[in-house]
DNA sequence: ATAATCTTTCAGTAGTTACTGAAACGGGAG
DNA sequence: CTCCCGTTTCAGTAACTACTGAAAGATTAT
């Protein structure tokens, strides 16, 4: 069917420019838009891939928790599908960006801050002004981040009922 | 200062696993740092990049929006300025990856419905129940992108002031 | 006009990441 | 136990992306 193709395409796209691996993505889309589980070899057939790909592609993507391994009653091979609700993806790779990225920032802009105060302590004034400077920045950013980390927060607790109350407060409030 | 390469290290590190480059997000995280304006020198010495890169990459961040060309009077080079209000810069970039990259999600996820409504007209009933499926879908995609581009463009319009409203909203939501 | 100074471009290459295919592994059936 | 069927791992390689350095291009001064 094309018009499942071409979703797949899309979406392999779109994963790369977000640094997940394009085959990732597609196979990904494919379980996804097909709506049934699948094997290893329909996915190799498919999207035209190795096995050694499919399986270590099929892993990370039940490592994330966005696709499910399924034994059938009386089957020896495994069978894959991918969640349903669109909400609940979101809110699983949410919280393990968060974890893996934006959580070690915040704790290196914390260690800079402390880095920098321990550091000027007996400075000449010369060097002062530039060190304000930077540490304005890192407040500046540190802001930043702490707040976007509450709304990831809101995002990832609540998934479907969360988000779609979010917007319906934010789209009321604005 | 070895704050600033800390942060400048991280900051790096983070815009790889977003789909940036590596150069390019040091390049950008130096320029935030040191809160000053710095030449195409400046920047090779302080990060060991060719003369090339750094041209290239700066280009790049300028196309963003996020730095800015700096003429300083009297002096032939140019230097350049990160924006220092980071919900400006997140906004930025928003703006630019909703254009470049959901939008033409929901336009393929618009296309691939209406291949579906043209493709099953005198189609048996066997392969009606999967093309069902795929419509639920692509469906239920169609309502997330829809949604978070309405999120998007509230963050667009409104920067700083836009974004803290929201968290204040949220918070108090719930 | 020419020179001086800085910027951009781009072909070639280094470095990185993704993928294959074959071998090792695992576990149920006979 | 061994055979069979499916899964996982991983060394080697293909494909891709990022980077360099040198040459061409701009722009201002002389």
């Amino acid at each position: 069917m094309t018009a499942q193709d071409l979703f797949i395409r899309r979406w392999g796209e779109m994963g790369q420019t977000w640094g997940i691996n394009r085959t990732m993505a597609e196979i990904h889309a494919l379980l996804y838009i097909t709506a049934q589980p699948l094997c290893t070899d329909d996915v190799m057939e498919r999207l035209n891939i190795s096995r050694g790909n499919a399986s270590m592609s099929l892993r990370a993507l039940c490592d994330w928790g966005i696709v499910r391994r399924l034994h059938k009653r009386g089957e020896r091979r495994e069978y894959f599908e991918s969640l349903g609700d669109v909400w609940e993806m979101f809110s699983l790779i949410a919280a393990e960006r968060k974890r893996r990225e934006m959580d070690p920032v915040l704790e290196t802009i914390r260690q800079c801050q402390q880095m920098l105060d321990e550091g000027t302590l007996g400075k000449p004034a010369a060097k002062r002004e530039d060190v304000q400077l930077t540490r304005q920045r890192l407040a500046g950013m540190e802001e930043f981040m702490e707040v976007t980390n509450k709304i990831f927060q809101q995002f990832i607790g609540n998934a479907r009922s969360g988000l779609t109350k979010v917007v319906k407060v934010l789209l009321k409030a604005f």
